[in-house]
DNA sequence: CTATAGGGCTAGGGTTTA
DNA sequence: TTAAACCCTAGCCCTATA
């Protein structure tokens, strides 16, 4: 009917998380417009991005708009079914997270992960082996690929504080430097 | 868990039939309020007339897609699936960490840990050079849009700091130091 | 007219039930 | 184990609003 579904790329997705802490939410014509962005958006629109945002939202744990009104459909239904429930954790928006930084501009960025505190060597031995998997498929990708590097770090690190804080309660220290380059 | 089942009569079979040979295939919702079919259909939603209508056309003997997806699953194609899963990083409260911050108005960002003992084990150091190497090379890498992947990889960061503190509450000390550049 | 917010819809893969 | 019915949701469309 309308134009054929056309997944995102990884690189797609990374771009808008970045022009969304660049710009703000909300702001995707703006987005768009970002020399820094348009290239790798020019097959999006708009309405695109803010689709693509909204999905985002979802996956992440936040009760974003969509998920109330799907809470709200529930009704009407021939049979009620009792367990709606999937035990979601209260997880608060993520759009906190983008306002802080919404008038950041590093030009660079040095992360330096000092040591760490696990007390489980098999969470170390699981962590290790997520790690380089993710730097294996760095490898495999094309000096040009930035922006999926960026996708893996931040899918490493974060699996990384979920893993290790599920198996020992403790909780890992980074060292991170932030620097103009 | 699910709905219970309700099989579809030859009634209902026959009206969708109607509906699509009216209406096309792909207009459901469309069928759905047709008053030729509404009284029959009342029962069903738009994607059960879709769910129907696929399975209609798989026994029809055409090879619909579900048939060629089952197919392709018999074959073996094992997608190993990784680790999709630990991304439930469910950010319980970031709204501390994030209040923090939002007073700066950071062109840059140092956020640097305070005194910690480790274990410093062996498998730990390697997570960090390992880690550590990727943002090298990232860093290194000169693309058009770096100062997205440096906004996205702040962002993460912010975030994976956030999650750490809303966790512990105390055990990790952050000390954030937002300076314009 | 332009842009955003938000609900609606379909397609296709996944899951559950008989 | 399989097939039919049901669930989940990404991506796209439509409308209201400013």
């Amino acid at each position: 009917m309308g134009a054929p579904k056309q997944r995102w790329t990884s690189e797609e997705e990374a771009a808008l998380k970045a022009g969304v802490a660049k710009h703000g939410p909300g702001k995707w014509r703006t987005i768009l417009r970002d020399t820094d962005f348009s290239a790798v958006l020019r097959l999006r629109s708009n309405v695109d991005l803010k689709d693509k945002w909204r999905n985002l939202s979802v996956t992440a744990g936040g009760y974003g708009s969509r998920e109330k009104a799907r809470m709200a459909l529930k009704q009407g239904k021939r049979v009620p079914k009792v367990n709606t429930e999937p035990m979601d954790v209260d997880a608060d928006n993520l759009d906190n997270v983008h306002d802080t930084v919404i008038d950041a501009k590093p030009l660079a960025v040095v992360v330096e992960p000092s040591q760490r505190e696990c007390s489980s060597e098999k969470s170390v031995a699981r962590l290790d082996d997520l790690i380089l998997e993710a730097i294996k498929k760095l490898k495999e990708s094309s000096g040009s690929n930035k922006t999926a590097i960026a996708s893996y770090i931040e899918m490493t690190l974060i699996r990384l504080v979920s893993i290790c804080r599920s198996n020992t309660g403790h909780l890992l220290i980074f060292n991170a430097y932030y620097q103009q380059n």
